[in-house]
DNA sequence: TGACGTGGCAGACGTTTGTCTGTATATGAT
DNA sequence: ATCATATACAGACAAACGTCTGCCACGTCA
């Protein structure tokens, strides 16, 4: 019995990729059965073979042996978060769970989701550090920071974002906007309440939100 | 034998249906006895249980008897979006699928995947518009847009970043930078490849895209 | 007290799915 | 010719995985 006379196909590879990447893009990898079904191969060994090609490529990684194990290569390894996006944020709010969030965003992050808030960014004085009104930056929770990063911190019962600047031991903030003095705060007065890692601008509608987890 | 002292928990399922959902939104659902082990049931079947009542909430969807097959509800409240990310964009390379993506983020769109891809963005020319070298821009794919929209356009087979101007029907890519001019190029020598809907930043590592876990 | 619902455990069964071994055919290089 | 390689097929095995049935412990409520 001769077999299929050899279609003549050297971007097959090439659409197997693309339909592999599409359905795990879409929610979940195809099992080699069905990457054997999409192509109309008669043995299962066939498509493994090229799934196997295409991870020797470097276009696909696998997890040996698991079902459904096949994954996009540098796709990202963190775990996609929720994350609760704080309108204005009170003094103390940020000490209990963040209570009333206008809603929540989608964050990559090896952190856990009670590590990291969001916050709207209000005021001009980031603006030379390209950071907007209307921003929305993404804060690891910490009590501590290191010269130079961009902080929230709580001054005068209220969130502000400002760079860290430890002078001589002291803590200073410092805006991004010669029209914005530093703030050199009386330490009782003044907490940090995290690190931005992270800075969003959205520029058409805002940011799309998600309800309550 | 007495089992465990009855953990008292109401948000147990809660809990469940977070770590569910951050796996399918990370790549891959996890498996019955993927969630049996998060938990530390001893027992496949009090993992599935819980499942299963996730999907009588109308929580999670599921493929009955297909291995990870418990999915995000076609109506999902959290329409998460995995959107390549491009390093350099060479001329017709975003015509096709792009193949060689330098990773894959979470972007939350009402859009269809394969309308969005992201990019890299090199050079000063959009400091003024708060957007730095190292910024990633997520863009939709269109072909047109509107007087004042930032857009990524393929000029001289190299995607640039600018803000388009239509003066007098004549197309313009206006930088915004001083130190940059502006392009008025030949129509048939620029394409518009798409709108910048969403600008991102990050501040450690951008790590986003480490190998491995 | 007893019926009942809930949350959890235990073990097994059968399908799905990854993996392996072997064979056949065509092509190109030696 | 001979060999190596690539592509495809056939069939089988074993691990992963979803599913089922039954049981136990605890709490509530009539």
């Amino acid at each position: 019995m001769a077999h299929a006379p050899r279609p003549r196909s050297g971007d097959r590879k090439r659409r197997i990729f693309l339909f592999v990447r599409d359905r795990i893009l879409s929610g979940a990898p195809p099992t080699v059965r069905e990457v054997q079904a999409h192509c109309g191969f008669r043995a299962v060994q066939s498509a493994r073979d090229y799934l196997e090609a295409l991870v020797r490529d470097g276009l696909l990684d696998k997890e040996p042996g698991k079902a459904r194990g096949y994954r996009l290569p540098a796709h990202s390894p963190y775990p996609t978060v929720l994350v609760p996006l704080l309108g204005r944020v009170q003094a103390g709010a940020l000490t209990t769970a963040s209570e009333h969030p206008d809603g929540y965003l989608a964050v990559q992050s090896a952190r856990e989701r009670d590590e990291l808030f969001a916050l709207r960014v209000h005021g001009e004085s980031m603006r030379d550090a390209a950071i907007l009104p209307g921003d929305v930056v993404i804060v690891h929770r910490q009590e501590d920071a290191r010269s130079g990063d961009i902080v929230v911190a709580l001054v005068e019962e209220e969130a502000t974002v400002k760079r860290l600047k430890v002078q001589a031991g002291r803590v200073e903030l410092h805006p991004a906007n010669p029209a914005f003095a530093p703030i050199v705060p009386d330490p009782a007065r003044v907490r940090i309440l995290g690190k931005v890692i992270e800075v969003r601008r959205y520029l058409e509608g805002g940011a799309l939100l998600a309800p309550e987890p």
